[in-house]
DNA sequence: GACATGTCTTTCATGGATGAAAAACATAGT
DNA sequence: ACTATGTTTTTCATCCATGAAAGACATGTC
């Protein structure tokens, strides 16, 4: 049989990431009659059902998933020779990725990272689910639990404090409305707490972890988050003391294989002292407002 | 800019490897034409150079090169991709590449290698350079020189002894006429010892190391074979002591990353007991004809 | 229960990638 | 010097992969 078109795997994997038809052929603008062919043809190739086909979308199957995990490394040297051509270039991107509050230091912060004068450009991605590095999706990330892959190196940060906060001043009139974001979006521990801990009086629900700032500071109610966050907002006070149960260890992750790279490097150098440099406001320690 | 398509990569591959688009065009089915252009978009693609064309062929630039080693890498997963699909539908291949003289050991022996009950297929391919099993172009290989790569694992498979041979009872007639494989092809030491302790009287040239027996049997000549396949013909002697600068060692070689493989680890295991077993005639000990 | 929305799937006309053949061009051999 | 061979490159007609649009089908909403 005349061997599969490589084409046709990157075609797979994105339908594998969109979960669908429609999304990918949106990412590979292709048209979703084209995707579903494409996919068609990794199938009979491959001899096994790859996707649990619904109206809804596609859903991989364990074999599916098998092939998926092994395409992963051709898109990641596939990544790695696009950044290749961009240095042959002059022109470099680094990935970086992180949760909703490290994005927003860093944001608050951006000079500390870079500048106009450095030759590369910077793509900010927020999750909060674990990045893969190890399939070089981003350059550099920040981790709240040590990584045990041997192809990555991480740096110890050290560790986040969080607590409930409040608008200043607004007494114990906000004591039983708590601020929240929708369970099904809730992956970390510290936005799970309110669900777990006082889902009988939770007021309010958004969608989004930054929204959690902007409606406390509104006086809707209190709300967990880091404290660096908190105790920096100058309207905000703290509604009790640390939550020490949230309280974890901070590492900033890159991929070993990428470590020659002096705009990686920097990057990471950068992120690595910038959060050194708060590392007392992390740990909760309060520090007078600057 | 839109992004290359992967499956230029692997027409790169292809081009690279054979040096040409007339030979990428054979394995790839593609038609010469259509090789030229996919390789063109690629370096537009790349911003830079990546062949120097001639009208003998293509050769690799310095940046080509560069871009040849990232994408083998690709072409490593691609080939564990297939052996997967294989191994999906119950039959397997083991590509298994030695030098000319293991391989027809192998085939003399072929039973104990691979029988008809075994469900896998076996290709032998033979070729004196050094296997590249770092990107699974092969299964199992026979290497002279213990490998360094942590990615492979080797075992070792005792020495090989090498002396020069001519036809029974021929005397010493053929004393002045050796029997060598062509410069070009002397890649082994081996081969280049004739050229270069006997340049003078080398009165035969073959393309070939397989015709070194066929015509030292025809009493042609004395030629240097190892000694478990002059010891093994009984119409052959030695015509001199073992030529102790051409001993060395070998080893039988895997890839770590297929260990777990039960096809690749019974014909690595048969293939080392194979040698084994023969480990006096490599050693050159002249045990009793069977 | 009807309806709106978002999927996947099928149909069919089109255009861009493809191959055959010729041309252009080196290299090697006589 | 000339021919034979094996390259790459160009030209042009063809055909196959592709996209637009319609169809089929679930799911959730009012």
């Amino acid at each position: 049989m005349k061997d599969m078109s490589w084409e046709s795997y990157r075609i797979f994997l994105e339908v594998a990431r969109q979960g669908g038809l429609t999304g990918a052929s949106q990412v590979s603008g292709l048209s979703p009659a084209t995707v579903g062919r494409r996919v068609l043809q990794v199938e009979e190739a491959m001899g096994r059902p790859l996707f649990l086909r619904s109206q809804t979308g596609y859903r991989l199957t364990s074999e599916g998933q098998a092939l998926f995990e092994q395409l992963q490394g051709m898109e990641a040297i596939a990544r790695g020779v696009e950044s290749w051509r961009q240095e042959g270039q002059g022109t470099s991107t680094v990935r970086l990725m992180a949760g909703t509050w490290v994005t927003w230091l860093v944001c608050e912060n951006f000079s500390a990272i870079c500048t106009e004068r450095d030759p590369f450009r910077l793509d900010l991605s927020i999750s909060e689910r674990r990045a893969t590095l190890t399939h070089r999706e981003v350059d550099v990330g920040i981790r709240a639990v040590e990584p045990t892959e041997p192809s990555l190196i991480s740096r110890h940060a050290g560790e986040v404090a969080y607590a409930a906060y409040r608008r200043k001043n607004s007494g114990e009139a906000l004591a039983g409305r708590w601020l929240a974001v929708s369970q099904e979006d809730a992956v970390s521990a510290y936005l799970r707490w309110p669900h777990e801990r006082e889902a009988d009086t939770i007021a309010v629900i958004v969608s989004r972890p930054r929204s959690l700032l902007d409606i406390v500071r509104a006086g809707a109610g209190q709300a967990v988050l880091p404290c660096f966050v908190g105790d920096l907002d100058p309207a905000l006070e703290r509604a009790g003391e640390e939550i020490r149960a949230l309280r974890h260890h901070q590492w900033v992750v890159t991929n070993s294989e990428d470590r020659h790279r002096r705009d990686i490097r920097a990057v990471s150098d950068r992120l690595f002292r910038l959060l050194r440099s708060h590392a007392d406001l992390f740990a909760g320690k309060r520090p007078s407002r600057t």
